[in-house]
RNA sequence: GUCGGAGUGGCGAAAUUGGUAGACGCGCAGGAUUUAGGAUCCUGUGGAGUAAUCCUUGCAGGUUCGAUUCCUGUCUCCGACACCA
């Protein structure tokens, strides 16, 4: 019998769906049993899923279907994020509308992730793109504005005159981190340049411009977000990655007067204590040339000098070009006896250095003496989510001449996005929707008057900021009732026409399944997606509309997949298509394979030769099942050895081996796992017959890394009741896990010099061995030549001769 | 610059209260089978040496009976933040 892994997989993948395998009855749940397991959705590139996505994806896989067998309601839930400029860019580019491309691409994916036979409830899915998803988002921002978090103003932003819209503090990076070739706004590639910020996108160089834009509130929620971190179990590097990026500094805001004028400055600085040593004022210069890396200090005194607090000195007020506008106060007292900047600065300009000591009695008085106040400042600046393009969710709001901005009223919602063909932006500060008389031209819901519906749409990063909060509810008719009211659809349908607020999730079942138990996903979301759900979820929790305040109480932060020495990326053309290694060698060949390649949090690189070896291994395995078919007792009839007692070395080998395996497992140490499961393998293909509680612990085990070979040996070769995926996962029994027979490594001055077999029992005789010890051949030797000083013994491990 | 993480065979990697360095796999070599190739199976495989033995976890030291593991210094690579006051 041939291991046919095309007939296998596609036949279990039909099973599955048909028995409901992975769709959890989603109401009647004990909340102890649950296990939400979420892995970021994609947003579906033309491309489709790489071996990078296979990786990540096998990785959650493995463990939903671990935690499955281990008695838990495993969910997990598939998406995608469709909405936003990655997929529009695309459809620009080959010029068809994104709705249509959309549309295609969300099926490739489908189709690609079915054919990896992940777990995936696929009654359940949310795709941010569909009206139905994103009125939710509209109304989402609808409760931002009423809570005072959504507000509108102008400011100096980050605009990319590629995409030709503006962007987020987070979505603006160096090229290395964006992982693109920086270029110039006409597309030429610059090269030589670390320091640029670009457009995490597209890698074009950010310009910044004064703007009038929709921001939410998120530095409301600095300090939460920041206290929160400490209350999760994610993976360190993304917890500094977002303290970092939240920036906290305390310190004060300290008030200068300036000398003849009734104007007064105010500094922010983190070291108070230095006051007294203060001989400048810096400030920010919009005419000053920009710095760069190791760019000298450049500033112009503007005449004006600033009167100390303490001493009355006159300080010269400088404008510079070290000095941000956007952080603190845009005023910094120069210290330069305590600061390496100020110094540096100081010098150019030859100005005063004073050297008092310090003060830490100025943390008291300044507050006293009412020269300033306590202040904390932060990195972490509101979030910018209006975006001048086509394809997102219209920001639900309107402008009327007479009332302002009114909000649209949610019976109204969606603003619904208007099919149109003109779609490109144009980069004039407006979106595409700006063209379009018919969709802004509306009357105000407050006083009927003339009004005009904003045209930008939403970040994508809204759209993702609450999928989680969607999957569980989708699907059930009850996915739009009134928090806490009837379920009746007709009820919930007539509550609707009377615009009666309601929530995009069900609230009972929210109670339930919420939050994720167990969130994966790339690192490179640290500060961007991972920090937004974060917001937006305490928001919702302040609301009263969810009873957890933190979305992902663990978060396991993947690598990435490599190949030839690179990260996977279409423009260096490495990218790894999963498709032609499914057809070829098999779904189950391919997890295997990108789970045994290294560890789960790290770069492993993808090569040809590694999986045909690995599909070898399942092929030994598949012989493995159907040539001992069933022997139905437990004796065994050794093939190849003269071992003693082989029975018994089995039973220590299988506890041992389950053992190793679930510990693994539970630390996603999945390569060793595997490797584990290979000695095991190794060691059953020693034996021409083997009882079948071998074998079914076997197809267990590798039920997380290879579903479709394990289900296909345990239904019909091992005759097994039910799926081997809710079966429960084998245990092991303490007392076979010590060998019979045990070595013990003997030493001579730490160096390896001989090695003893000896009865497990006897091992732990700290007299008998060290007797043992010296009669051994090998030993006598080097002990002829000097006396023993000393005897060191480990019991069961080894003995160390020092002479 | 600051703060993290890492450096182990030809390659991907294992090994932590300090106790056989290189598990598992790839690759390679030899053999069996085959008309041949492929596939499969068996054996070997860190380096040097006929061997005894010596050397080997980036480098240099230290602690210890014993160090990939702990300490000091140093080099390299990767990541986060970066003129943040």
């Amino acid at each position: 019998m041939e291991y046919n892994h095309k007939k296998i997989e596609a036949k279990w993948q039909k099973v599955w769906e048909k028995e409901k395998l992975y769709s959890p009855d989603i109401k009647n749940l004990k909340k102890k049993d649950k296990f939400y397991n979420l892995w970021m959705f994609p947003y579906p590139s033309a491309e489709g899923l790489h071996a990078g996505h296979a990786f990540a994806s096998t990785g959650s896989d493995v463990i939903g279907r671990f935690m499955r067998m281990n008695g838990k309601t495993v969910f997990q839930p598939i998406g995608y994020d469709s909405f936003g400029i990655h997929s529009e860019n695309y459809a620009i580019k080959i010029n068809e509308n994104p709705k249509e491309v959309v549309k295609r691409t969300t099926k490739h994916y489908e189709e690609q992730m079915r054919s990896l036979g992940h777990g995936y409830d696929w009654t359940r899915t949310v795709t941010t793109s569909s009206e139905d998803y994103y009125k939710w988002t509209q109304w989402l921002f609808l409760k931002m504005w009423e809570k005072g978090l959504a507000y509108r103003k102008t400011a100096e932003v980050n605009f990319c005159p590629s995409c030709k819209t503006v962007l987020a503090d987070e979505q603006v990076m160096t090229p290395k981190q964006a992982g693109k070739e920086p270029r110039s706004a006409n597309g030429e590639l610059i090269v030589n340049n670390e320091d640029l910020r670009v457009c995490e996108r597209c890698g074009t160089v950010v310009e910044r411009k004064n703007l009038d834009q929709w921001f939410f509130k998120i530095t409301d929620y600095a300090d939460r977000l920041l206290n929160g971190l400490d209350t999760i179990n994610w993976s360190q590097r993304v917890v500094t990655a977002q303290r970092e990026w939240i920036g906290k500094s305390e310190g004060m805001k300290i008030d200068f007067k300036i000398k003849d004028s009734d104007e007064i400055i105010t500094v922010f600085t983190t070291r108070p204590d230095t006051l007294e040593s203060v001989t400048f004022i810096a400030t920010f210069s919009d005419e000053l040339e920009k710095p760069e890396k190791s760019k000298e200090k450049l500033g112009k005194f503007t005449g004006k000098y600033a009167i100390s607090p303490v001493d009355g000195r006159e300080l010269p007020i400088w404008e510079t070009n070290y000095v941000e506008k956007n952080y603190g106060t845009g005023f910094v007292m120069g210290v330069p006896a305590y600061d390496e900047h100020d110094m540096e600065f100081a010098k150019k300009y030859s100005l005063d250095i004073l050297s008092n000591s310090l003060n830490d009695k100025l943390w008291d008085e300044i507050p006293k003496k009412k020269w300033g106040v306590k202040h904390t400042n932060y990195h972490l600046r509101d979030w910018l989510v209006s975006r001048q393009r086509y394809w997102g969710a219209p920001i639900p709001m309107i402008d009327c001449d007479k009332c302002g901005w009114v909000s649209v009223p949610e019976k109204d919602l969606p603003v619904t996005l208007p099919d149109i063909k003109d779609f490109k932006p144009e980069g004039n500060g407006r979106g595409p929707l700006a063209n379009h008389e018919e969709f802004w031209k509306v009357k105000c819901p407050n006083c009927n008057g003339e009004a005009r519906r904003e045209t930008d749409v939403m970040d994508t990063f809204v759209d993702s900021s609450w999928y989680f909060l969607r999957y569980p509810s989708v699907g059930s008719d009850t996915s739009s009732t009134l928090l806490g009211g009837p379920r009746s659809k007709n009820a919930s349908a007539s509550r609707e026409a009377a615009g009666i607020s309601r929530l995009p999730w069900d609230n009972d079942i929210n109670k339930n399944w919420l939050p994720v138990d167990l969130y994966f996903g790339g690192a490179e979301h640290a500060v961007l997606h991972l920090m937004y759900a974060r917001f937006v979820n305490m928001v919702m929790y302040d609301l009263g509309l969810i009873d957890h305040e933190e979305p992902f109480p663990k978060f396991f932060a993947h690598g990435l997949m490599i190949k030839d020495g690179a990260k996977m990326s279409k423009s260096r053309g490495n990218v790894v298509n999963p498709d032609i290694y499914i057809e070829k060698y098999g779904a189950d060949t391919l997890r295997l394979y990108v789970m045994f390649l290294g560890q789960m949090d790290g770069y492993p690189d993808f090569r040809d030769s590694g999986i045909e070896g690995m599909s070898r291994f399942l092929k030994r395995v598949y012989k493995l099942f159907t040539q001992n078919s069933i022997s139905g007792s437990s004796l065994l009839r050794v093939a190849s050895q003269t071992s003693r007692s082989a029975s018994a070395d089995l039973r220590f080998i299988l506890n041992k081996t389950i053992k190793g395996v679930t510990e693994d497992i539970k630390l996603f140490k999945y390569n060793t796992a595997i490797a584990k499961i290979m000695e095991f393998v190794n060691e059953l293909a020693k034996y021409e017959v083997l009882s079948t509680k071998y074998l079914v612990v076997l197809a267990q085990l590798l039920a997380p890394f290879t579903p479709h070979l394990s289900e296909e040996v345990w239904r019909e070769i091992l005759k097994q009741k039910g799926s081997v995926h809710t079966s429960t996962w084998p245990t092991y029994d303490e007392k076979y896990l010590h060998a019979e027979q045990v070595e013990i490594v003997v030493q001579i001055n730490g160096k390896l010099r001989s090695q003893l077999i000896v009865k497990n029992e006897e091992s732990k005789n700290k007299n008998k061995i060290i007797q043992l010890a010296k009669q051994d051949e090998k030993v006598a030797k080097w002990l002829v030549s000097g006396r023993i000083k000393k005897e060191v013994f480990i019991p069961g491990r080894l003995v160390n001769f020092v002479v």
